[in-house]
DNA sequence: CGTCGAGCCTGAAGGC
DNA sequence: TGCCTTCAGGCTCGAC
């Protein structure tokens, strides 16, 4: 399940692959929920006739910021304000806009050759010239790809980005000392930081030594900083190994073949996640699992002592 | 404020 | 073998 490492991955793809400097000729809906609440044709209208300009990561979201519509176009269209939609400026063919894509739980974008065999599970195909593709695919119909003028509006929400040089050892004890919070559910809400998922967060808790449900207030400034660098060193080493990939299915992080990419190799290096009756690699005990706001949990019961209630 | 449960989906895994 | 049930998982919303 894509979570910042994984996203980081998908971008680097599109880069690799030759996204940036693509225009947008037109596009197919296949799934009308992954693009939101918006209808088909206003969705199609605000992106076509774009170049994408960057792509980029913010949290879990991959962000491809768009040109304003090509002259040709804005000459025909005269710039001029396409409206207001369910009271949601809709911008004009001046404006920027924005596409940001969550991929949630199975979502992943490729670039290709239009001429590429699809998979069955892509919902959303922009057409690029030059006959080439950006695709949405994703398994599980959770993802969205939306578009904005706005290029914040869909990730204003989200907090710190824990690989950010701003993501210090205070930052991170501010955070953890005005919430009265297990540490688990907070360290994956992402108005407070930005990438975390169910993988990362078990992984960087069992590194840092912290039992998943102790209390953010009683975590010292000695745990603080183990759990900060914990979180860098997971996070980056996760991309280091293109993301993770779980079990053999369609929700595993890893496309069709026919569509090349990066081979997500991070499975190998995971000490605790879906470990469990396995051998804790620092002091071999037996991996437990438990629920945790309502996620699967993994933890060393020796290495990550439980808090006194 | 924090927690919990439902809903969105479908492939995989487990039960029989 | 094959059908049926259950589960996982990020995020949002509503209830308490």
């Amino acid at each position: 399940m894509p979570e910042l490492p994984e996203v980081t991955t998908i971008v680097t793809e599109l880069i690799d692959a030759g996204i940036v400097g693509g225009r947008i000729t037109g596009g197919t809906v296949l799934w009308k929920r992954s693009i939101g609440d918006e209808s088909e044709r206003d969705f199609l209208t605000r992106v076509t006739g774009r170049t994408i300009l960057e792509t980029r990561r913010r949290g879990k979201n991959v962000l491809i910021h768009l040109s304003p519509r090509d002259s040709s176009e804005i000459s025909r269209c005269d710039g001029v304000p396409r409206g207001v939609d369910d009271g949601r400026h809709t911008g004009t063919d001046a404006d920027p806009a924005t596409i940001s894509v969550h991929p949630r739980m199975s979502g992943r974008l490729y670039l290709c050759s239009a001429a590429t065999v699809r998979t069955g599970y892509e919902r959303v195909i922009l057409t690029l010239a030059g006959g080439r593709e950006l695709r949405f695919y994703d398994p599980r119909k959770f993802g969205r790809f939306l578009v904005s003028i706005d290029p914040d509006e869909h990730v204003r929400h989200l907090g710190v980005e824990p690989l950010a040089t701003d993501f210090t050892p205070e930052v991170l004890h501010e955070i953890l000392r005005h919430r009265q919070r297990r540490i688990k559910p907070l360290l994956m809400d992402q108005h407070l930081i930005a990438g975390l998922g169910n993988i990362y967060t078990d992984e960087a808790l069992w590194t840092a030594r912290i039992h998943p449900e102790r209390r953010s207030t009683s975590i010292d400034m000695e745990e603080t900083v183990r759990l900060r660098d914990a979180i860098v060193h997971v996070l980056q080493q996760g991309i280091a190994n293109g993301g993770t990939s779980l079990g053999t299915g369609k929700s595993n992080f890893l496309l069709p073949e026919a569509t090349g990419g990066i081979v997500p190799n991070n499975q190998g290096c995971l000490s605790v996640f879906q470990r469990t009756g396995s051998p804790c690699p620092r002091c071999g005990t037996v991996i437990m699992r438990i629920v945790v706001a309502q996620r699967a949990t993994h933890f060393c019961p020796r290495c990550q002592v439980p808090p006194i209630v």
